[in-house]
DNA sequence: AATGAATGAGAATTCATTCAT
DNA sequence: AATGAATGAATTCTCATTCAT
């Protein structure tokens, strides 16, 4: 105990994060116990109060750190090529992350499909940014006569935010089998893109 | 005894069931307590336990019973008209479904989304027969050149139930502004049989 | 467990409100733990819940069941003599319920000498009616002649209620060695209504 | 180190002494966190373990400071006049030392109403100067035939401190609206050694 | 068959105290 | 000497489940 140097804290609290959203992937918000926490992470449950405030708090610092690290996805995105390949480009990133802070990533999307009152403001905030970019993408790909117009492009943003969670829940629902991450990005620009008709003279 | 007191007893396990439901698809698992159910039902919490093993248990019914009524989501469905009809059809009969049954097929799709071990293989096995009316028209979109044959139907099927998913989690997380129920069949087809993206000579 | 008759229930909750007294005026609000008046009352801590909503709202309940019992203390009181005679009775009549209710009392007393903000509307709220009868007695003093006027009354009366507590922890403070609570109504007089001072011609 | 250091020590060691008082003043001992006084001294939580070994121990050196400060209630005493005035001079004494130590004053006063075991003795020994002061004045008043002789002076004693305490604990519980501490010295004579009953011939 | 009081295992949270730095 | 992170016992309150009536 006693004094600490700044890096072990954050190390401690780093080691909190991590356990805590192993735990919510896995459990869930309410059939995680604070204990669970602690001792997942090698501290006393008191410590766990000494970095965050409540159960509820470590939870939103969970889903904030995960969206955090989200931010790289549309910014690490080169924002070059087609409509199509700018999708996909944003796709892949995405996935990317996921694949990096999957526990986190978890909590983030599971989060996000149940809508619960006390975290969807902050879930839907921290995802702002990412869809933002796609419809940003979608704007310009309507400008350019890529994109259907007959829909705003915000909403379409939303279902194509959507679709990419459907398939990462699917995913981690069949244990990895179908889709695997790798093929997500594809799946979700012919899901979302493409479209599954088929059409005279048009690729698919 | 006798007759009367079977109906009886069939009536009182449909409050208990509808009324879970409500509260289940209000609160989720953890949050809603016996208590709860049973004062809304209008019996004592100890009937609750005459009619279900446990709280777990009480929930496994409410799947089922959403997921018996579903059934009349591929049954409902009209077999006639072009492929982009006949799933029009089916997210028609899903969401006439949703609308009589809501707070059991709330229960049922966020079920389904979180994949929780428990209640996995019920979900699944229910929604199948969905799933698999859905695959059936693919197949046939298939050999009549109006689907895409680079992936399976199988696959494209559970897509296009999950791309109802999202969309009916996104109604009931907006409070119903955006989709409404009624939009929900046209989106779905749009997303995932015309795809977003414009191509020369086709609608959209 | 399971139905039981309504005078059980009372007897329960009577034995709760007892044992909770006894505690709360051995050890205070604080240091007295649900637990500890669980097992001094022989049940389960959750039944504890099952008649009282929180320790708050037991403890003033013990506080209001002391306060109800006191309101003998001015109905018991036999309105004739002189305005002296009339406050010896009414201490008297407060000794006589103090005497059998002595942990409520004890509790009652001792919050009200802590002025805390949660209880105090509640303790001066149940204390008014004696506090009142005193004042009234007073009243009809100043009007024989036998109370001085330069004071307003149900400040006085205030006053004779305090020295009355003084006393009764006092009395408790010592172990019960002085005052005992038989001198209690004399001392209380003598101090209030006579005063320590002698002057010529008045007994003393 | 040296005298500088031997300055600091105490000098951080009565700003503990008036942080506590003022919380156990306000919220008791029990509600009293030893991180609010802490950080209420500009301090750390471990530095008010180098000073007093426990919380409990550092109430009973607040206790103790307030008694200390108020041995000036009988030294300050000007030992003239009659009976009644050398009474008032002293409760004159009394309510300049709380004025002056409002808070310390305060934890003592509803301490020694409280007659917790823990402090009981440490209330009462510290108490005993002034209330011998008080016996004293009281003695001789009935060696003058000033003051009734058929009570012990030391009861008499206790019992003016007593309404000292009450009219305190009534000024503090009233938000200072009544009565006021300039009030207090006439109230407590007013109460103890007139008395309230008038009688022919003598003031009031 | 219904009832609902009793139960007691948890769970979150607080906080006095310790002690390595 | 001061610090403040770590500790873990203690406490309040919840609620699924049981079972006597």
């Amino acid at each position: 105990m006693g004094r600490i140097t700044a890096e072990a804290k954050v190390e401690v609290r780093n080691r909190l994060l991590a356990t805590a959203a192993r735990h919510f992937a896995r459990d869930g918000l309410e059939r995680t116990s604070i204990d669970a926490i602690a001792s997942g992470a090698g501290v006393a449950k008191g410590t766990v109060y000494n970095y965050f405030r409540s159960k509820g708090d470590l939870f939103a610092e969970v889903i904030a750190e995960g969206a955090r690290q989200a931010v790289q996805r549309y910014e690490a995105n080169p924002a070059a090529g087609s409509t199509r390949d700018r999708l996909h480009g944003l796709a892949e990133a995405d996935v990317q992350v996921v694949r990096e802070q999957e526990p986190f990533q978890q909590v983030v999307i599971r989060e996000a499909l149940a809508f619960r009152p006390e975290t969807y403001p902050l879930v839907i905030g921290h995802l702002a940014p990412f869809v933002g970019a796609v419809a940003r993408v979608l704007d310009e790909g309507v400008a350019a006569g890529d994109v259907r117009e007959d829909r705003p492009a915000a909403e379409l943003a939303l279902a194509f935010v959507g679709i990419l969670a459907i398939l990462y829940v699917q995913h981690w629902g069949s244990g990895g089998t179908w889709p695997t991450l790798e093929e997500i990005p594809d799946l979700a620009v012919l899901l979302f893109f493409d479209g599954v008709g088929r059409r005279p003279g048009v690729q698919g």
